[in-house]
DNA sequence: ATTTATTATGTTAGCGCTTACATAATTGAT
DNA sequence: ATCAATTATGTAAGCGCTAACATAATAAAT
């Protein structure tokens, strides 16, 4: 599903769409059991039988609603003669929510029913009810601090720090390594050719009169960008990488800038690129930084992923077609 | 919260509160950023941002809505200028959603600003994004069998295997103990005479003339109870137990039902308990079996924890005031 | 004792989503 | 080629909830 790959992005809309299963799942429990109540009515009516009269705040605060839910829920749930209103007699303002017999009664039958809700739900909670307690853990951290104050902390200490832009050192090697091995891993597999550039960019990269840039944040390593060279006029971008935490920052675009603006220092009249059509995102950001799909892949490419081929040149023109060129898939 | 005291019973009531949490601190963030988006619209824009454009039933599909929803949303951001609708030149029916320039400008500002979210949530999440993983697994669970399924077939079994009362018989013995310390534990402490009962009913409560009941539920013992001899025409109910899972089954009621009717074989003429006020559901249930609560705990009570006294007699007549009693509190 | 806050509740409008229905375009069966 | 099924979408009504307001009763301050 989707809305998994977004993490904690979509959170709120997975806990939306798992609470409305349960509450739809219990609700048809309900109805073929013949219980006359709704799921969303229980924690009301649940809360007055253990209980007894309860007023509509103290309701509300029980349950975590405001009034005027409960309110509107009482409402309903007198017409339905479940449930009793009446004055509070030592305080004007307040109304007292009680059960009515009837409403007593199809609790009392509920039993069962609860218990096969409970052990129903057992494997779904996984083992432990480890959904349940992690749930009251979280509900516990945010009572605790509140959400908004930490990420705005965070997006504080974020945006302060600029990131920068470096070329290679020996000491960020590694780092070159890793964060490519990363999305490689992820998509598709490192392969052999991989492999022999990322341990030795020194042989493989600098020497042949390519160069390696590095995005750094608060000291951080968090992307890496290679800019490869094939002849004097010709030259490869390849092994583009950004910390998964730090991707849609714009900093795969910080170092695509820097890689051209180097292609362009050491006089390139071609740049080109080899991708994969899964990797959409960066597509679009090559597309709009001028690099021209290229209706078929290169003849030789180097990888096995590759399908996608695009070229950027000085002028912004689009590179010709080359021979062969122009069939379909 | 009463809501976690429930637990699997308010479930779908919990997520979605915690839903709302986090759209509401995410929302908030936003605004606070002028990021000028809203939570509830980030799966849709970050889906086109990612896939580019997309048609509505495609969308719905991805992040798990109705295909209303998802035409009501991009509507109100092609109000926005967020999003663009344009027909599939392919297929008269289909329209296509894509995302404005301004509505990719938007998301290309908000990068830091996921980031920030992702990291100042990790802490609400638990060690290993614990809950993530939970919901994970439980989303999982329910897609492979479906809850309702579950259920049904737990309330079967549960329904269709009675609820037998038994005797005291020694290979039960040790349920005795442990169905009581349970709830002992949970609202109070054992005190040094629960234990002793307890431990040795045979000669703290059979020998003297009492009697213990024992409710089973398919070979399983899920509850208890036991009547105390006091005198020849006094007895006392007491150390009344069920088994958490099989609460609100009316097995309680049916344990009560068999000690009153022991104790009018054994021609009792006052039935006492002592309670807590704590203890709601039970004190209900005495009251209609026929217990009468007394103004004032008994002289010399039992137990540190009882502030109930409550008095059942076979002509159903309210037990008269003792002396002394009638005061308040 | 009078005024001013606070508290408890009901009411209205609105949001986000669903269900149910309507409509149009496309596909498939004969 | 024709007509029935399917598919893609939009729209209306409704549900559960909230926020914002209105009102009445009570508590607190002077």
């Amino acid at each position: 599903m989707y809305l998994s790959s977004l993490t904690e992005l979509a959170f709120g809309s997975r806990l939306k769409a798992l609470s409305d299963r349960f509450y739809a799942a219990v609700d048809e429990v309900y109805r073929s059991c013949g219980a006359g109540i709704e799921s969303r009515w229980f924690p009301v009516m649940r809360f007055l039988w253990e209980h007894g009269p309860t007023t509509v705040t103290e309701m509300a605060e029980a349950i975590g609603q405001t009034h005027s839910a409960v309110s509107q829920l009482a409402n309903k749930l007198v017409r339905a003669g479940l449930l009793l209103r009446r004055d509070d007699p030592a305080d004007g303002r307040r109304c007292l929510l009680s059960l009515t017999d009837q409403g007593a009664k199809s609790l009392e039958k509920l039993g069962p029913v609860w218990v096969a809700i409970r052990q129903g739900m057992q494997d779904s909670l996984g083992p432990q009810s480890r959904l349940l307690q992690a749930l009251h853990d979280c509900e516990q951290a945010l009572d605790a601090q509140p959400l908004v104050g930490k990420i705005l902390d965070r997006h504080a200490v974020l945006t302060q720090s600029r990131v920068e832009i470096v070329p290679f050192e020996p000491r960020l090697r590694e780092y070159f390594y890793e964060l490519n091995a990363a999305w490689l891993k992820k998509y598709f597999v490192i392969e052999p050719l991989d492999e022999q550039v990322l341990r030795d960019p020194e042989h493989r990269v600098l020497e042949p009169g390519g160069a390696i840039f590095f995005a750094m944040l608060e000291g951080e390593v968090i992307g890496t960008c290679a800019l490869l060279y094939e002849s004097a006029d010709l030259f490869e971008l390849s092994k583009m990488a950004v910390n998964e935490a730090f991707q849609g920052m714009g900093i795969g675009r910080r170092l695509l800038d820097a890689a051209i603006a180097e292609f362009h220092r050491r006089g390139g009249q071609t740049l080109f690129l080899e991708s994969s059509s899964r990797l959409t995102p960066a597509l679009h950001m090559y597309e709009r930084a001028g690099f021209v799909l290229q209706p078929a892949v290169r003849d030789g490419s180097h990888y096995q992923r590759a399908d996608v081929y695009m070229i950027y040149t000085p002028t912004g023109a689009a590179a010709p077609p080359r021979k062969g060129a122009g069939r379909k898939n």
